[in-house]
DNA sequence: AAAAG
């Protein structure tokens, strides 16, 4: 396909031709840079050279650039890209643009989902890595990135704002300003395949007038760090004399223009979020994209080049790959992950990323970072060189700068800004709200204008839900980590519950975080199962009945009986897609649980019936597996979230199955796979789950070994 | 959209 594509003019520029094309000139156009956001490969050097045929005045001097062309799809993306490169922007000269519907109301979800289609994220290097259940997630990877738009394809540029399009020359600018113009790479392409200078339309993406334009920078970028990094000595002589900027008191400048533009509280009707600069410029900050973190990147050039040449000579020191590296193991239950592993000082950083990641709604970069978490901690050895970190599964010369920078200076300027952000404070707050996600907490702040906690229950109370009134009403609570003895404790209650309803034979296994080994819990997840088939069907509901008879649980969250409904059978292949992606498969109640019992409750009850019960309340998950796929249960709730990812993207390519916890089927024919027997197993479920980890032809982990997250 | 790992 590669080859048989007309290069030239390709919208989406993945294969700039080569050729110089007579008559085009580009020399006319004020000083222009590319953007190196999104390229793959030796994409921007086509790009570069392109121009450079045609008599571009490519440059890399932020104090002479005019133009920028790259592929960025949004005026928002636009923004970041510049906000990055430490360019103030004083004033954004809108381009009017004929009946956008996105632009006339600006509903932000719909921008959420447009800025992330455009932003392409780290990339795994294996083939399939990035998908899970590649029906929704395949689709919403990389590629297509390019070619979103927010404005209808055909829609013209006004007008007023390009007056005689061809007739003008193209950059002309009547004001003495310095203005600014990011330009999608498509018209590159145009200006190719016409012969000519094409007018800009629809691919002139922004225009500002510039403020102020950043300091020198030092002119490397990605591509160097590539080949520095690629090339493994030599790199010394490459270096230029350059010292990282000072990141401080930048850092402190943007921290005090934040404070200043934030927010007069409690104004829940002004949607102050939504149209001004206010806080669309906190979206898609550095951690929005590693592939494009121009702020570090020039000076990681410099950093790794650095790291790379103190490194010089001592490649024989770097240890030899672990066994799950050498064998090219890559998913992350082909190996051990300990939970604190060397690198733990790192990986918190990579996690903080992440969490960044989560908050702005991309899904796809936090895979990709909890894919390179989850093998930097199953890597057994300190690292001491970037080119060790490249060679684990997931991690590419992009983690490696990260590592090199976090190596030399002590942090990451992804980290600190994202610290630094007040936005991303108040969003993990909203979001750390049970029942409330990365949309809703972003609709929180950018939609209904919140600020914190106190404003969602002031304004915003009835518009919850049930479920995120009960999360917010005890959301201190269930922030406090549960020490293993109460998670017991908890354990024993459900256990006498279910005995009393059934028989002495029910088993109950703490799974989870406690089964990881963790000191304390987040919340408390139970399997409970029964050697008899009809023992275990609506088990669940006479539990939680039982339980809040006696009042140990006093909200349910969710209560499902799928599994029951189903004659309790292995979740079919081929289901409506409806049913997602496994998380309603058995018969589970997630509920709020509290300890009935205090000291002095019979004075309290005798003073007041309605006297308070001052114990804390806990989030539990009562989940309840027939027997004959217990294994698959207690499997499928023990790992760390990477570890199921894993789990079933090997059973789906390794086995072409689909692994659930509520069992395992061949993807083929839809066929149950009995991996622990037609009837169970005779022994407890730690030993189904052995019988499932060898029916998939995989090396037992324990537990404590998949603390992935 | 959110909940589980």
């Amino acid at each position: 396909m590669e080859d048989n594509v007309p290069t030239v003019g390709s919208p989406s520029s993945d294969h700039m031709d080569l050729a110089t094309v007579p008559g085009l000139d580009f020399s006319s156009i004020p000083p222009i840079s590319v953007l190196n956001a999104h390229f793959k490969g030796e994409e921007e050097d086509r790009v570069k050279a392109t121009l450079r045929r045609h008599g571009a005045q490519l440059t890399a001097d932020v104090s002479k650039v005019k133009v920028f062309v790259g592929k960025v799809g949004t005026r928002k993306r636009a923004e970041f890209e510049l906000r990055a490169r430490k360019f103030e922007i004083d004033e954004v000269v809108e381009l009017k643009r004929v009946a956008s519907p996105i632009k006339q109301d600006g509903i932000p979800h719909k921008r959420v989902k447009v800025r992330r289609s455009v932003f392409k994220p780290i990339q795994i290097e294996d083939e399939g890595s990035t998908t899970e259940e590649e029906v929704d997630e395949v689709s919403e990877t990389e590629d297509e990135a390019p070619k979103t738009r927010d404005t209808p394809i055909s829609s013209p540029v006004l007008p007023d704002e390009q007056p005689v399009p061809i007739a003008t020359p193209i950059f002309e600018d009547t004001s003495t300003d310095d203005i600014i113009r990011v330009v999608r790479i498509d018209w590159l392409n145009e200006c190719l395949s016409a012969g000519r200078l094409v007018p800009l339309g629809e691919n002139l993406v922004y225009r500002g007038k510039v403020k102020k334009r950043p300091p020198a920078s030092l002119g490397t970028d990605y591509a160097s760090i590539k080949a520095t990094f690629t090339s493994s000595h030599k790199a010394a002589s490459q270096t230029q004399v350059a010292t990282r900027p000072s990141t401080a008191p930048h850092i402190l400048d943007r921290a005090k223009e934040d404070a200043s533009i934030a927010p007069v509280k409690r104004q829940p009707y002004h949607h102050h979020g939504n149209d001004g600069h206010g806080s669309r410029r906190f979206e898609g900050r550095t951690f929005t994209s590693s592939a494009s973190q121009p702020t570090f990147t020039h000076q990681t050039a410099h950093l790794l080049q650095q790291t790379t040449s103190e490194y010089e000579g001592e490649d024989t020191d770097i240890p030899p790959p672990p066994d799950w590296v050498a064998r090219g193991l890559k998913y992350a239950c082909q190996r051990f992950t300990p939970a604190n592993p060397p690198n733990e000082v790192f990986i918190e950083q990579l996690k903080k990323i992440r969490t960044a990641r989560t908050l702005i709604d991309d899904a796809i970069g936090v895979r990709a970072y909890s894919s390179i978490i989850a093998a930097i901690a199953a890597y057994p050895f300190k690292l001491s060189h970037p080119r060790e970190l490249a060679r684990l599964p997931g991690c590419d010369e992009k983690t490696a700068a990260l590592f090199v920078e976090w190596k030399n200076t002590g942090s990451i300027q992804a980290v600190e800004d994202y610290e630094a952000d007040e936005v991303m404070g108040v969003l993990r707050a909203f979001y750390d709200i049970w029942g409330v996600g990365a949309k809703t907490a972003r609709n929180f702040y950018y939609g209904k204008g919140w600020r914190d906690l106190d404003d969602i229950v002031e304004y915003g109370w009835n518009g919850l839900d049930r479920v995120q009134q009960i999360g917010l009403k005890y959301y201190d609570e269930f922030l406090e980590p549960i020490p293993r003895a109460e998670v017991e404790g908890i354990a024993e209650v459900v256990r006498q519950h279910a005995v009393r309803l059934r028989d002495e034979r029910v088993s109950v296994t703490i799974v989870g975080g406690y089964r990881r080994g963790k000191t304390a819990s987040g919340d408390v997840d139970l399997i409970v199962s029964h050697p008899c088939l009809a023992a275990t069907a609506h088990l669940v509901r006479d539990l939680v009945d039982s339980l809040e008879a006696e009042d140990w649980i006093t909200h349910t969250l969710t209560l499902s009986l799928h599994n029951t409904s189903r004659g309790q059978t292995t979740l079919p292949f081929r289901t409506t897609k409806a049913s997602g992606a496994g998380f309603d498969t058995l018969d589970k109640a997630l509920v709020v649980w509290q300890d009935p019992a205090w000291p002095t409750r019979a004075a309290d009850l005798a003073a007041n019936p309605k006297a308070n019960n001052p114990n804390i309340h806990r989030r539990v998950d009562i989940i309840v597996s027939p027997w004959r796929t217990v294994g698959c249960a207690v499997m499928g709730w023990s790992g760390g979230t990477t570890f199921q990812r894993d789990l079933r993207r090997y059973a789906k390519y390794a086995k072409g199955w689909k692994f659930d916890s509520s069992g395992v089927r061949s993807r083929e024919s839809g066929e149950v796979v009995e991996l622990e027997g037609s009837e169970g197993v005779d022994g407890p479920p730690e030993e189904a789950e052995r019988r499932v980890f060898e029916g998939l032809g995989l090396e037992y982990v324990p537990p404590e070994m998949r603390c992935t997250n």
